[in-house]
DNA sequence: ATCACTTACGGGTGACGTAAAAATC
DNA sequence: GATTTTTACGTCACCCGTAAGTGAT
């Protein structure tokens, strides 16, 4: 057979006309290329071609040979990557979410029930969740609502409840004990995290007169909570990651509308219930009893 | 880059599950192997096996990996042979015919006119003949009438004229000087030959009572021929091709129905035209002034 | 004179085979 | 004991780079 760093010599040839060009993008000398292009030519038992003394040139059948290299050489990277990426995705859990809460909170415990195996997370909306979940991109996704199909497995993986941050002298903080519903606080401007998934467009939805100054980083976030004295969201589930760091003083108060709970929805795909058989048994023995 | 002949060794132990008996398909030794796998692994950054002490299994990777490997490998077996054969018609004169007269005759010029190239000549029907043409099998065919399409040239090419071969003492012998026609000898047994392309269509329509007795091979035909006293046919060209060799004491008639002559016609595609320069203006000269 | 390709020559990488060791059946 | 894999070691092939030679621009 005819070894690749002959076809790829053929290809560079192409590419860049003369030998000492080709050489050069090679990183060999050019008898060395010179000889690999008898080489290949004596394989295949044909004369890729046009020799004048001091100038070589591709004739119509090196032409055709350098395009079909070239396809093989992609062919072969395209194997290379895909191995490689074949066999991260048998070493990493790979996890999309529709929310930056249970981003933050399941990766500690997927960590602890596979601790040789990378731990990836990424927040995409609900159609690229879907979607990446049958290309094997995702083990697994973590959806606001159930979600049925006949390949799937689809089990709750807890709830996640919206709050206001406060705070204490505003009017509405007199709440604290009781809540509040969006409709009591639209039309108030909110500072709010640019990229929390669905919540955004729910917020947007219940309180169609208010405006929301978003913040991309979530540092620039708490600084701008902390400086300023507009509203803010917070949940039960960040509330109680952030307990320690956050004492910005403010105060939160729960939003009673049943939307502003998220009911959590972990789905996978029926052929992979082996392989996630841990985390199942985990969101079953916690949220399913 | 990962060369080829490590992925041949990774297909060869996914054939033959071992090392030993890979390494004894490949004609190399066991370690050899061994080490390529290793080396394999190596590059990749990947592991393909699963290994005990003395056993070694292709795992999940392993196996994905070895399935796009063959696909490699035969993309590449498949540029080595698509390399050579369009190499090899640039070296061929290949031609396609619609009788055996024109094939017979036609290789005596096209040998002389390219003089350093093969000829290649092929007998079929003439659907066969014009798909060929345009998958380049042939650089042109002979058919026995005009075709005419935007992307072809057609070229009268000569004549060949039918004759009934008969025994002196045959009955219509007679008409040695004014020639027969088809319907004379209509209801005649024939001897004749089992490969003479649209000839074979000809005579039955023309003598739908006569029987034909068909010989495969040319040295059956003559010998039958020679042996029996049924009229048989020649034609003016085979008559002129092997008047030397052909002393079977017959004598030829010519037949009379303006069927009887074909009006050979060469078709070739005008992109092909600078190719078959020579074989043109030879035609052309020939037949054309 | 410079550039481009080929041929000649010597060197080093690496793939190979043989031999030996370890482990399983 | 036979088989299978891995490691060790010496050898040889082959690919490379340098140098020199030949034409063409």
């Amino acid at each position: 057979m005819i070894e690749i760093y002959l076809l790829e010599a053929l290809c560079a040839l192409y590419d860049y006309s003369t030998l000492s060009a080709a050489a050069e993008h090679l990183h060999i000398s050019q008898p060395a290329l010179s000889r690999s292009m008898q080489k290949l030519e004596d394989l295949l038992g044909v004369s890729l071609f046009d020799r004048t003394k001091n100038r070589i040139t591709l004739n119509d059948t090196g032409k055709m040979a350098a395009a079909m290299a070239k396809r093989i050489l992609e062919s072969e990277e395209d194997m290379i990557t895909a191995v490689r990426n074949y066999d991260s995705s048998l070493h990493t859990v790979s996890a999309g979410y529709c929310t930056p809460g249970p981003m933050m909170e399941m990766p500690l415990n997927l960590t602890q029930l596979y601790p040789k195996m990378k731990v990836s997370s990424e927040m995409e909306d609900e159609a690229d969740l879907l979607k990446g979940l049958r290309t094997g991109k995702y083990g697994f996704i973590i959806l606001s609502h159930a979600y049925e199909d006949e390949d799937t497995i689809c089990m709750p993986c807890g709830t996640e409840s919206l709050y206001f941050s406060l705070i204490p002298a505003h009017p509405a903080a007199l709440f604290k004990d009781q809540g509040l519903s969006f409709s009591q606080m639209n039309g108030e401007t909110f500072v709010m995290a640019g990229d929390i998934g669905v919540w955004h467009d729910l917020t947007v939805k219940m309180m169609p007169d208010s405006k929301f100054v978003l913040q991309d980083s979530l540092e620039a976030l708490t600084a701008v909570i902390n400086a300023s004295t507009l509203p803010a969201f917070a949940s039960d589930l960040t509330i109680r990651l952030f307990r320690s760091r956050e004492n910005s003083g403010r105060i939160f108060i729960k939003i009673l509308d049943p939307e502003a709970t998220m009911q959590y929805h972990c789905v996978l795909l029926k052929k992979n219930r082996e392989r996630y058989a841990r985390w199942i048994t985990f969101l079953e023995e916690r949220y399913s009893k």
